[in-house]
DNA sequence: TTGTATGCGTTATCAC
DNA sequence: GTGATAACGCATACAA
């Protein structure tokens, strides 16, 4: 049994290995990485050293896992990394493992329900202990059922707890930055969207408020897609008649996301060779073509770090909840947490220009 | 030990209580899932059956893979979410999911070198069976170490297998366009870019095609960033020396990426209220913004559907290779691949325009 | 402070 | 075709 012969060639070493080479037992040296402080000093160095000699690479965590029965892994499902909305909002998911530790398990939306239902079991398979959503394919009511804890992020969520941007709050504040501009008609630009969508409530603030202070008001719904070429025709068609029906007026226009908005503000920059002051544009998320558009637009911006630093937490949270109360049967109840956006004022509104 | 008592209550169903509820043993339960025919159709139609009624939930992945000791991950680091190249790139590797059925552990680029050793520690602990590195903070010889395939993208890659854009021919057909349109002068805008990094052919292909064809050229590197808030100054005082330098001139330019092509289009729209023709711009990456652009900007498109499926598609050889060859000790040499890109004309070269 | 025995939920190697 | 039994690598209750 020579040292070298054995050691070098086995591919991963072992607590097994480690206890034979130091003469401890395998019990000895998973305590040495969980609980040092119950070994001698002396001896937590023997074995620090004899780490080194044997090139140790780490414990495996399929097995510490397996039998520590948790594994503070998250499953995410994602509908897409196209939209810069969602990736920010990954990349913030996945930067909280400096601050929580859990893992990240990462599945972009599939082709339908069953499709997704089946990445939920196969994540279920890998013993994730909670669930991050963005996707909005399966009801809230059937993720309510899955065992283990589930947030919703911008999807409906009449069972599942989220964390979502004040949609209301931020029309709103769109809306007073129009009119700070004193219009004389106000437009609200949107997709068909689902009344149970948090997204819904952009359509309910605009409307909300226009009715309160009495401004002259209009929504304006069609389906156009999310990408801009497929929204360019339609909205090259809404361009036209906007400009037709309100004709010398001074337009306040309030956007569904900032990519229409910068459709809009395209045409007309192409057609008046400049943004023309009878219009004021506001979009929404503050992605990176609010400020790279050729005149920056002001927007409503989505705070996706603390949104996603707060989903993250909320349900690790709900996964501890859950473990502490083992036998109590009542799990707690969903919770809704809001966060307020930030109104950015940018040329789209506040270029004082002249033809 | 009524059944109803018993099974409810427990959160996971095992292969031991379909055991126990069948009547067959483990090891039959096992067959049933990995090797269904080698039982009677009878009993597979029984432990069907019985998994309905014990609301089997799935296998335990993390016993499976202890077991098989092998997982069929693949650890993802990757620089980051904000710029689209590196979203849509993570996008289309996570698609690869229902070709090749190899989940991926996603970490985003740490602060530096240790802290993203760190990262990889920790996906080794997981026994991840092959990398797949966008970040570029660790050098491939020591990454060639890991004992572990290694596959890179658009990174420096001298000891590690890798996948990338043919920035070369890229660049060439970029340049070939600008040609076509007869320009006077033609430049080249990049930042500082490290020699052995896949993306400082582009600046090579620019020169070797412009002195093979003897165009008038300049290379124009200056240091600016990657957000457009940081690379804005910079571009407009380079923007103010062009116009000095080449004022009367048809200038031809071919910029290191859309972000920068779009900033430069920007303030040429801005000045001049269109897109002057004696302007010729062309991008790189066929990014969002080309499209979204005031005027859509032609561009190098990187095809990254297909860089993601090779990158991914070579990690899995290479780790099958690997497990052949445990004894040789010979480990196949890495591989270098490279993907052509598509030349995209759209309006920044095509739109024949007048003051 | 350290060791023994057992368990986590699978797969794999033998038998029968 | 089916079933014991021993791995896989680590954690933990209980002893010592």
């Amino acid at each position: 049994m020579k040292e070298g012969e054995i050691y070098m060639e086995k591919k991963n070493v072992t607590f097994d290995d480690i206890a034979k080479f130091t003469g401890f037992s395998k019990t000895t040296i998973s305590r040495f990485f969980n609980k040092p402080d119950s070994l001698t000093e002396k001896n937590q160095k023997i074995i620090k050293d004899a780490l080194d000699k044997l090139g140790y690479q780490g414990q495996n965590q399929l097995a510490r896992n397996l039998a520590k029965g948790k594994t503070e892994y998250i499953g995410v499902i994602i509908p897409n990394l196209y939209l810069h909305y969602f990736s920010h909002l990954l990349n913030n998911i996945l930067q909280t493992y400096e601050e929580f530790g859990y893992k990240f398990m990462v599945f972009v939306e599939g082709e339908n329900e069953e499709e997704e239902k089946q990445y939920i079991r196969e994540l279920m398979s890998y013993q994730v202990e909670g669930l991050l959503m963005m996707s909005h394919q399966i009801p809230s009511a059937s993720l309510a059922q899955l065992g283990i804890p589930v947030v919703g992020i911008e999807r409906e969520d009449q069972f599942i707890s989220s964390v979502n941007c004040d949609n209301y709050a931020g029309a709103l504040e769109a809306v007073r930055l129009l009119e700070s501009h004193h219009c004389d008609v106000y437009l609200h630009i949107n997709t068909p969207t689902n009344v149970l969508t948090p997204a819904y409530q952009r359509i309910v603030g605009f409307q909300d408020y226009c009715d309160k202070h009495h401004l002259p008001n209009e929504v304006i719904v069609r389906s156009m897609g999310n990408e801009y070429g497929k929204i360019l025709p339609v909205m090259t068609s809404l361009f036209d008649n906007i400009e037709a029906w309100y004709k010398g007026k001074k337009v306040g226009i309030f956007f569904a996301d900032d990519t229409r908005a910068n459709c809009f503000l395209n045409l007309l920059v192409r057609k008046y060779k400049t943004l023309p002051p009878n219009y004021k544009l506001v979009g929404f998320d503050d992605s990176p073509i609010a400020t790279e558009a050729v005149y920056s637009l002001s927007t409503v911006g989505q705070k996706t770090e603390i949104i996603a630093r707060e989903a993250v937490r909320m349900l690790i949270g709900e996964i501890r909840a859950r473990k502490e109360a083992k036998n109590g049967q009542e799990l707690s109840k969903p919770q809704h947490k809001v966060i307020m956006p930030a109104l950015i004022k940018r040329e789209s509104t506040e270029l004082e220009n002249k033809y």
